[in-house]
Parts: C-alpha cells; sequence; structure tokens
DNA sequence: ATTATCTATAGATCTATAGATAATGC
DNA sequence: ATTATCTATAGATCTATAGATAATGC
C-alpha cells in the first residue's frame, strides 16, 4: 500500500474503526473513540463515512471478505486423499481462527444476528456450501468401499468450527487460567490443536 | 413463589432486566426499555437497584447460579463406569445448553471479558475443577488397563462444551439456514447431540 | 416513620451537522 | 471549484436523582 493511503485520514479512521469494533461490538464502539484513536477531529469520521453504522458496515464488509477465501479454499487440495485432506483442513482453519482470534466472536455477534447480514454472509460463502455437497459425494463412495467411517460432511464441518473456535471465544477465561506466560500459552493452544485434529480423525476413520 | 413476590415491582423489574441484557448485552440494554418492559416508571428500577450496574451484577449473579449446580453434578452419577458417565454428561450438558439458550453468548460476552466477573465465576465452580482432577486420576488407571484409550479430561471436556454450545452459538445461522420449520430444527439439534455423542465416543474408546 | 411510587428534570454522553477556513487540482 | 479540515454546537438518548405524594406497617 502506498504511503499515501496508509496515512491518509480515510484509512486512518477506517483502521481505528476496525480496532473498536471487534472489541467491543457496535454497541460498545465510540465513534469519539475512534476518531482519537484515529488522531483526527471526530467531525473528520463523519466526513468521510457520514454515519456510525456506514462505517460499522465497512468493517462488517472487509471482515467477510477475509473469511470467503479460507472458506472456499478449505479442502481444496485436491491432490490429497480424502482423510488427509480434512485432516488439513482442521489444521489450516484452527491456524486461521488463532491468527484472527477476534473474528469468531464478531461474526457470532454482529453479523450472525442480524438477519441483512447474515444472509449477506452466506451468499458470500455459498461456493462452500457446494463444495461441501461434492465432498459429501465422495465421502459416500469412500465409505461404501470400506474405507473411512460413514459421516455428514455438513455436520463434521460444524464440529471442526466449533472445536476450533473454542481457544478464541473463550480467550478471557484461557487467559485467566493459564495466566499470561506466553510459554504456558502456546503449549496449550498446541494441545488443543492436536486434540482436535486426532477427535475428528478418530470420528471418521474405520474402526 | 408467591403471588406477592411475583407481581411485586422489583421482581418484574428483575425478570425484565433479565430478557433485556441476555439479549442485548450491557452495552446493548436500555434501562427505560427495562422499565417499560415490567411495566414501572423508570424511576423505579433506580429505586430498588439504584444504578444499571447493580442491577446487571444481580442478573450475573443469578444466571452463574444456574450454572454451578450443572457443571458440579455433570459426571456425577458415580454408580456409571466411566466412559457411561461421560456420554451421560455430553447428553446432559446438551440438553442444559438448548434448555438455556442465550447462556453461552452472556457467559461468552458479559462475564469472561470482565476479570472480576470471570474470577467470581470461577471460583464458583472450582469445586468443577476438583472432579476434572479427580476424574483424570481415574481415567488414568482405567487406560491403564487398557480399557480406554489415554486422555486429558480437561481437554476433553473443552470438548464436549465447544461442541454443545455451537447449536446455541449459531442459533441465527441455523435459524437462517433451516428456516423456522420447527420439525426440521428439532431433527437437526438430535443429529446434532447424536453427532456430539459419538464424537466423543469414539474419541476415549479403546480402538 | 418507613417504604413505595410518580413527575419532572438534571447531567452526562454520543452522534451528527453547520458553517468557516485552508488545501488542492484543474 | 472541489476536497479536506477544524471549531462549535445542535439534537438525541440515556442514566440517575430530586422532591412531592401516596401507601404501609408499627
Amino acid at each position: 500500500m502506498s504511503e499515501q493511503i496508509a496515512q491518509s485520514k480515510e484509512y486512518l479512521i477506517l483502521e481505528a474503526a476496525e480496532q473498536e469494533f471487534l472489541k467491543k461490538g457496535y454497541d460498545g464502539a465510540r465513534t469519539t473513540s475512534i476518531a482519537k484513536a484515529a488522531g483526527v477531529t471526530h467531525a473528520m469520521l463523519h466526513y468521510y463515512f457520514r454515519t456510525k453504522e456506514q462505517l460499522f458496515e465497512r468493517i462488517i464488509d472487509k471482515k467477510m471478505e477475509e473469511i470467503v477465501p479460507l472458506m472456499t479454499h478449505l479442502f481444496g487440495n485436491g491432490s490429497l486423499p480424502l482423510v488427509k485432506r480434512i485432516e488439513e483442513a482442521v489444521s489450516i482453519h484452527f491456524d486461521f481462527v488463532m491468527a484472527n482470534p477476534d473474528l469468531p466472536k464478531f461474526l457470532i455477534n454482529e453479523v450472525l444476528p442480524n438477519r441483512e447480514r447474515c444472509e449477506l454472509f452466506r451468499s458470500k460463502i455459498e461456493g462452500f456450501f457446494h463444495i461441501i455437497t461434492d465432498l459429501q459425494g465422495e465421502v459416500d463412495e469412500v465409505a461404501a468401499r470400506g474405507e473411512v467411517e460413514q459421516f455428514n460432511v455438513l455436520l463434521l464441518f460444524q464440529s471442526i468450527l466449533s472445536l476450533n473456535i473454542f481457544p478464541s471465544v473463550m480467550a478471557n477465561m484461557v487467559e485467566n487460567m493459564v495466566g499470561d506466560n506466553k510459554q504456558v500459552l502456546e503449549t496449550f493452544l498446541a494441545q488443543r490443536k492436536a486434540e482436535n485434529i486426532k477427535l475428528i480423525m478418530q470420528r471418521i476413520k474405520k474402526i
């Protein structure tokens, strides 16, 4: 990004707004705080974005766009066998959530409860649901050959999602329990990731 | 509860506050809305509870108290063998979350992020962590005899929690996907519950 | 005497804009 | 001419309380 854009007031406001909205949600966020954090006068925020709502929509859109490519490429590595591909997906998804720890709560609190935003989100990740359907066909075949336990792909994806967002959704409690020791935290996360992979693998592998 | 208490303004305010705070969170809740929903003047709310914060704490306390007995009795049926006891726990916990669908989000958004409240909550469920420790000893024994796969009880509990809160945390998206057909929703929930039990059972059972 | 209740309003906070002025690009 | 920026403030909303009055319990 060019130096001009990076330091433009409009961009500074967007960055500050992202922080504020992700940390505090729409209700908790203050346009005055955003302006202050961005180092601009409050009037400038309204000059560029007119309303708090419009500024918020910009952040929502940005966040959604960050999720789409992950979702559509999650089970993307067609060269791997089915089970390995799913194991990869769990791992990649876990890492993505850890790299974007505020996203799950933001989605849960600000996107899903709003009809319009929820449907916009669904339309954006529509491709993902087609992938799920295709994958189900593949699973049915492989399971018919007795190579994996039969399973519902959508349910399995929900399980992966649930398990992987846990550390970020419960981040405060986790911190509270492990203290602020970075080493301990990383050990915990590694354990958590390994456990999630094991859970999913045990579920689908042929007994 | 006596008719007097049930219809007392104080109690009406508490009930309305519970609805409002659970649905909208602290920031989104309005004391004026609460008073209106309770059918009392706004001044009465402040007369009984002084501040929004104090009213909120009352609701927080109540909600915590609802969770404590569940947690401490989750793995309580000592007469069952280990694996069955855990299966029971998954089932009971799932049903509890479904019966209290707003609780997980409330805990995640209003309790855990607040240092004081989070520690208060931890102190209230301290007994639960002792149960986890005891259970770990039992697991180590049974696993040493080769009757179950070795596993970490705390990690497993986290997995159960993650999997079971999914439908309520994603409730809006689930509704959006299954429509408002009650039959379809119940089928989904039954599927989800069976899948969670299967996931946990497969994880701990000896291969 | 104390508790409960209401009306009216203070006081704080927050979003948003008006209006003036400076900077920028044809 | 248009775009960017600031100061000042309007206007809306929300929490909280003052002060008067009615109801209740010794």
